[in-house]
DNA sequence: TCGCACAAACCGACCAGACGGTACGCCCGC
DNA sequence: GCGGGCGTACCGTCTGGTCGGTTTGTGCGA
């Protein structure tokens, strides 16, 4: 740890106190000493505290797009791909934990423009699957008596809620959550039983 | 507005900052400013900047304590008395959708004894809803190749994303996204098929 | 009905400290 | 010797919180 970089140092430990105390609670005495760094060697690397804080950001906006792209791409019946998708959402999800809990901790600040890119880019992560949702139900395997919007916030809580309860030390590896949790989702969204 | 009481004036206006900035982001100065009154005026009210916070804790405490009280008093089939209870939680969590935001944003100030008593109400909450759910599972109705867990997490998920996406004044009443959540979350869980 | 006394309500100027950020100089590899 | 990487001392600002004093309401004796 030590030999490794500074400002991979900084932005390791910014990640770890901004999941746990907040962005705004947190000082960046607190970080430099927790990265066992100097301010000025901080100030060096990072034009300022919004700055660590973007570069979390980014490292989920890149997963992200990664993401949409993969997905997009696949064919298949509509309820595998859907199924494909929401463990792999649920798996990336758990994998970037601290970075997630970070993002939703602190949206408030959506006056900055480099925050709405991350926003922008999560709304189309939303209108992506809620466009699969809706092949689902044009083709009759999902129910159309609840809105779409909230079949999709339907999943998406499951995800966003992950960091409020699991824990990697837990009983329970991502793999099975992830399966458990699309299982229950797809269940409950489908018209006929299986 | 300008006619009701200081006190009450301070806790809205705290609670519409804390709801849409979060807690460490806002000011006493900003608060006092958006609620028409001087800072001494307010500290004449409250003991610290903490106790504002607190105060809005008290609310969702006393809600959820009259919640756990009715629900187990009630009696019927397992299903119907966890519809039942899960339309009335997500009713009522939409009624207090400031307050809960306010919470699941605060929560960082673990070490605070006031906090762990609203936590761990709050465990208790999850406790007796996966009592009702073993229920079930006992007599067959719900599935138990997913730990219960999950299924708690499942349910109370919808719960805490409500405030990431619903809006009184969006096309959606409260009554329906009550009855569309628990019926998806009940068809998720359930084993046979009606 | 008035005057008075006393407490509660409220004001606004004022801390001490912590905050994010900067200026400047040292020091070491090239 | 020179330039990037980094340490140190420091700055202006804003923070939560305090404090002495003033106003306002209210009960009461005459």
């Amino acid at each position: 740890m030590r030999s490794t970089h500074v400002a991979d140092r900084v932005t390791a430990a910014a990640l770890d106190l901004f999941a746990t105390q907040g962005y705004a609670t947190t000082s960046v005495q607190q970080i430099v000493e927790a990265a066992g760094v100097t301010k000025g060697a901080m100030y060096h690397y990072f034009q300022s505290k919004d700055d660590l804080l973007f570069a979390i950001y980014d490292r989920m906006l890149a997963l992200q797009k990664s993401h949409l792209d993969q997905i997009v791409a696949v064919g298949g019946a509509v309820e595998d791909v859907v199924r494909d998708v929401c463990v792999d959402v649920v798996e990336t999800s758990i994998d970037f934990l601290p970075e997630g809990t970070v993002f939703f901790r602190s949206m408030h600040m959506l006056a900055e423009p480099r925050l709405k890119e991350v926003t922008q880019r999560r709304r189309e992560y939303h209108d992506e699957f809620a466009a699969l949702l809706r092949r689902g139900q044009d083709e009759g395997v999902f129910r159309t008596d609840v809105p779409r919007s909230v079949l999709v916030a339907h999943f998406f809580s499951d995800v966003h809620y992950l960091s409020h309860w699991y824990s990697p030390d837990g009983p329970e590896t991502k793999t099975e959550v992830a399966q458990q949790l699309t299982e229950l989702f797809l269940r409950g969204i489908r018209t006929a039983t299986t």
